[in-house]
DNA sequence: CGGATCGTTGATCAACTTCAACGGTCGTGG
DNA sequence: CCACGACCGTTGAAGTTGATCAACGATCCG
């Protein structure tokens, strides 16, 4: 069994074990999938969160038009699910679905819970991933409140090139809150 | 000396003892403020993590044309800061502020720190608190990104009506991404 | 009472969306 | 391996949402 990448992103906090390792990856199932594979869907029972090991995840809902709306990626690394619906076991207000081919681990929120009992050190793993993740989120909402469209997508093709292209722009558009079209037309823009 | 509104949110999550708790608080450095009063600067190290016993907090930047834009409020019972900031230890990209006079406690990072050393449950209770407030995160955004500014605030409105009448207007249009006039506006054609 | 701050109004303007149409590319089945 | 269809990116015209600006009233606080 080759050493895997939860552990490895694990073990920048604190170091485990060979046996710990062992037993906490026990906690997880392993998913090799395909691209446009749905790994939660709107209005069900959200029980999973994910870990992306290699891949693309996106988080995103249907609006009003039936429109595809993106409001998170996971790639290498990241963990995602509906948090607040998995926290509080409740019906999913998303859908997440592989962009790409991905590998990702999988664990249901009751043996999330075991876990965090058995490895309290997973708390503290925890709790670091989401104070990130949520001073992220405040640093991006201030982003949406402070830059047009145009300046919002250089900044983040400034910040974040392997991530434009390697993701379709029609989805790139949508993370971003703006249409394709006009996404198409800030890009010719640049380039006279 | 009186419990705390802090002890009291702590033991939603789990039990303490009366020495525990006592213990717990002497961390924590207790403010009686004003209104209008800053807590944080950009600019400044963000070395100051907040809870709200009392009254109301904002997040807010200036942007480029020097408007205030609030990202974040914090009324009794939340937590506060920049997190990023305040998890590297780097220098801020917003500043705080009292909205009303307030009653907030305030813990140093290095503090923090020994908080959760000596307090493992403590990082569990944070944990929770975070996921809770990430999950928010993904929700807000997925808000921003499917309703009009004018369904903005009356989803706003209908689900948070103690906010909206306690906080001035400008402040309410800041955090809800408009403008103080266009608000107006909104609020003049639903009364029509 | 006086000044600063906040909310309102209306006119003008810019950013961005919508819609419809076209061309390219990718992948799948024959 | 080719041909076809579906999907994706692009273009341009027209329409809408929401911002900006300037001015006026109201209210709050010293």
């Amino acid at each position: 069994m080759h050493k895997s990448a939860l552990i490895d992103h694990i073990e920048t906090s604190f170091v485990l074990s060979e046996g710990e390792a062992a037993e906490i990856l026990s906690y997880f199932d392993f998913h090799k999938l395909k691209k446009k594979e749905t790994l939660l869907s709107a209005g069900k029972l959200c029980d999973k969160l994910f870990f992306v090991e290699k891949g693309c995840l996106q988080l995103y809902f249907i609006d009003d038009l039936g429109n595809q709306k993106t409001t998170q990626f996971a790639m290498e690394n990241w963990w995602l699910t509906d948090f607040l619906a998995f926290q509080n076991q409740t019906p999913s207000n998303f859908y997440i679905e592989t962009v790409e081919k991905s590998k990702v681990l999988s664990i249901s929120f009751s043996k999330h819970q075991e876990l965090l009992e058995k490895y309290p050190k997973m708390e503290k793993y925890f709790r670091s991933i989401y104070e990130k993740a949520y001073g992220a989120a405040l640093m991006r909402i201030k982003f949406i409140n402070s830059l047009s469209k145009e300046e919002m997508y250089f900044m983040f093709r400034d910040n974040f090139p392997e991530f434009v292209q390697r993701v379709p722009q029609y989805l790139l558009a949508s993370f971003l809150g703006l249409t394709p079209e006009y996404l198409s037309e800030i890009k010719k823009k640049q380039l006279s």
